[in-house]
RNA sequence: GGUCGCGUAGCUCAGCUGGAUAGAGCAUCUGCCUUCUAAGCAGACGGUCGAAGGUUCGAAUCCUUCCGCGAUCACCA
């Protein structure tokens, strides 16, 4: 016999779970056969009830009339299960109503639960999560930004499932790009500062870059005026070939180059700070490429050995993909000298001896590298390491300009910082428009806008699916409503309006008798209330911060409905209104809950 | 050219482990603020789900081919 009490508890499962036992126990005893399994799905909005079963399924096993089994088996429940109060069949599909008493006993739970959704425990296996991994030659801009908040979403969404989550980034702190920078600003930069010229240390390095380039593309041109082949030109100019000169330097420890290296890098790294700080995305270890960009070399050497790479006649290394459907790759130079793969490989090994708890990873990183991080798995699984199973390629789309790719070189970036400042003053218009927060101290106005105006920006990235890339028109503002974050920004702070009004007239809702009639939008609500476990689940599975906006979205839409419809603190009965108090109460706790796996914060007022 | 991804309403996107009449938002139009915040609610308009075949009782969803867009195929990262 099941212990249907217990079913109970495990959310929308558990209706499901009972009804699938029954209905097998159905269609046994009504037509002599076993069926293997069930189909159910939530019951569409233009027909009564909850649950559906299809029936279509069935005829494999069970021969007739479709609607006719349908209500044969609707009988059956009727009569069997307590918790089907009614039901009705059109074509194939039964539908079956649940009785309130099922959603308020549901509600219960969820009310009773702290912190609903999110695992109470993690998981003794970790998972490293990558992401941002910026070069320190120029600031941040809108590509990163939807790295950043992929990476950090997916973070969260991973340790609300039950994960053990570290958040880290690789800087790319070395290589030919911040020589560029270095030399440009010994060249031109007569020893400006962040603090001589008041410019964030970032975009002061950032100019530079830009200052190369366009020294760079001068010089082509005087050398292709001059009758220089263009590509040797491009080769051959001048302040390229001091650039890496530059960075031999710097691999053999010069110390002048070391030196400004240090320094320039700080500047961008107390510009990075800000800017994450600004975005509210945070990290639990750093790697910076300077260390790592030499692991690796002694494990191609040691897969060398046990044949799992082969080397060439020049002495170059690679491993052979054939077999995989790939290609040669290579994973040392022929000079002995470690290429990016190589650097990733040994990286990769580096962290789990660091973390020893680390079983799996995810790198935060643009489609564009697809290709590369299907051979690091591979090499790494060649390898023998028994987490290489556990390794994912958050892979996520581009953001592309109506004017095309974004290039930091030509200058049509949209700059990280700029882009939140524009947010939160768009915010700000809009609040001030509305002139709601008339008691707020600026400082809080300001607080509020930022949010405001970061919350728009985060949802709007993040409701996309990952895979797909965005096309981002800056002329177009981000909407601040419909599908937005300010939306449900709004519809949470509305909720905290109501139940600071309960607790003024001392109705807080606690200690509530239960209560038996159930409006249909308290219904709906309860059933949405109750998706948001799997919901995380789902969203984990498929590192999917989209599913997760999508939820609140529905969730919020539905709250948004039942207010206008239903009366919360003017419902007479005292029960009842005490109902909807926690129940608006935990509607405003899961949206402040599902936006924290967004990185996105809520406000009491807007 | 090979490989991978994407293609759904005018625009931005859901739906994709196959199920009922393909859903939202924006835009356009119509109602609703002396009642818990109108950044809201209710409604109208809007679709050959890129195309064609196939599998199935049933296909936006799975398979094949084709078209379009993007990425990638470096001793760059």
């Amino acid at each position: 016999m099941i212990n249907f009490a217990a079913l109970y508890t495990q959310s929308q499962m558990g209706i499901e779970s009972i009804l699938e036992i029954k209905v097998k126990e159905a269609v046994a005893e009504l037509f002599s056969t076993e069926l293997p399994q069930v189909e159910f799905q939530p019951t569409r909005k233009d027909f009564e009830g909850d649950v559906t079963v299809v029936v279509f399924p069935m005829l494999r096993y069970v021969k007739g009339n479709p609607a006719q089994i349908g209500e044969q088996i609707g009988e059956y429940l009727k009569e069997k299960v307590d918790e089907v109060s009614g039901f009705n069949v059109i074509k194939g599909f039964l539908n079956l109503v649940i009785g309130n008493q099922f959603y308020t006993n549901q509600f219960d739970e969820i009310a009773s639960s702290e912190n609903y959704g999110i695992a109470s425990k993690l998981s003794n296996e970790a998972v490293m999560v990558e992401y941002s991994s910026p070069n320190t030659n120029k600031p941040l801009h809108l590509g990163h930004v939807r790295n950043n908040l992929l990476g950090y979403s997916v973070a969260e969404i991973l340790k609300a499932a039950g994960k053990k989550v570290y958040k880290t980034q690789i800087i790319n702190d070395r290589g030919i790009h911040i020589c560029k920078s270095m030399l440009a600003w010994k060249r031109f930069g007569n020893q400006e500062t962040p603090e001589t010229s008041g410019l964030k240390g970032d975009k002061l390095v950032g100019n530079y870059y830009v200052a190369f380039d366009k020294a760079y593309k001068k010089q082509i041109e005087d050398l292709v005026t001059q009758g220089v082949d263009k590509k040797m030109a491009e080769k051959e100019a001048p302040i390229l070939l001091e650039a890496q000169e530059m960075l031999q330097k710097w691999e053999a420890g010069d110390e002048e180059v070391v030196s400004l290296w240090k320094t320039m890098n700080s500047w961008v790294y107390e510009g990075f700070a800000e800017t994450y700080k600004n975005m509210g995305v945070d990290f639990d270890t750093l790697y910076y490429e300077s260390d790592t960009y030499l692991l690796g070399k002694d494990v191609v050497a040691d897969g060398l050995t046990r044949g799992v790479f082969f080397k060439k006649e020049d002495g170059s290394v690679w491993i052979d993909l054939t077999d995989e459907g790939l290609d040669e790759k290579i994973v040392l130079r022929s000079d002995g000298t470690a290429v990016y793969m190589t650097q990733d490989i040994g990286t990769a090994i580096q962290r789990v001896k660091d973390y020893p708890d680390v079983g799996g990873m995810v790198y935060t990183v643009g489609n564009e590298q697809d290709y590369h991080f299907k051979v690091l798995f591979l090499i790494l699984k060649k390898l023998g390491y028994s987490w290489s199973s556990n390794l994912f390629h958050l892979s996520y789309g581009m953001v592309d300009l109506p004017s095309g790719k974004m290039k930091s070189r030509e200058g049509t970036v949209v700059d990280a910082d700029d882009l939140m400042n524009e947010m939160a003053q768009t915010a700000g218009e809009i609040a001030e428009e509305l002139g709601k927060l008339e008691d707020y101290s600026e400082e809080q106005k300001l607080g509020l806008y930022h949010m405001i105006g970061l919350g728009a920006l985060k949802y709007y990235i993040l409701k996309v699916d990952p895979k797909k890339r965005i096309l981002f028109n800056p002329e177009e503002s981000v909407d601040f409503q419909g599908n937005t974050g300010p939306f449900i920004q709004y519809t949470y702070a509305r909720i905290q309006s109501i139940l600071r009004k309960a607790e003024e007239i001392g109705a807080s809702g606690e200690g509530a008798a239960k209560i038996t009639d159930l409006h249909p939008k308290e219904k709906e609500l309860i059933k949405q209330l109750m998706l948001y476990p799997e919901t995380i689940q789902l969203a984990a599975e498929n590192y999917s911060p989209a599913l997760i906006a999508n939820y609140t979205y529905d969730l919020v839409k539905e709250f948004n409905s039942f207010y206008q419809q239903v009366s919360i603190l003017g419902e007479s009965d005292e029960n009842q209104r005490f109902f909807r108090i926690q129940l608006s109460r935990k509607v405003g706790e899961v949206i402040e809950s599902a936006f924290k796996l967004l990185g996105i914060g809520v406000p009491d007022r807007m």
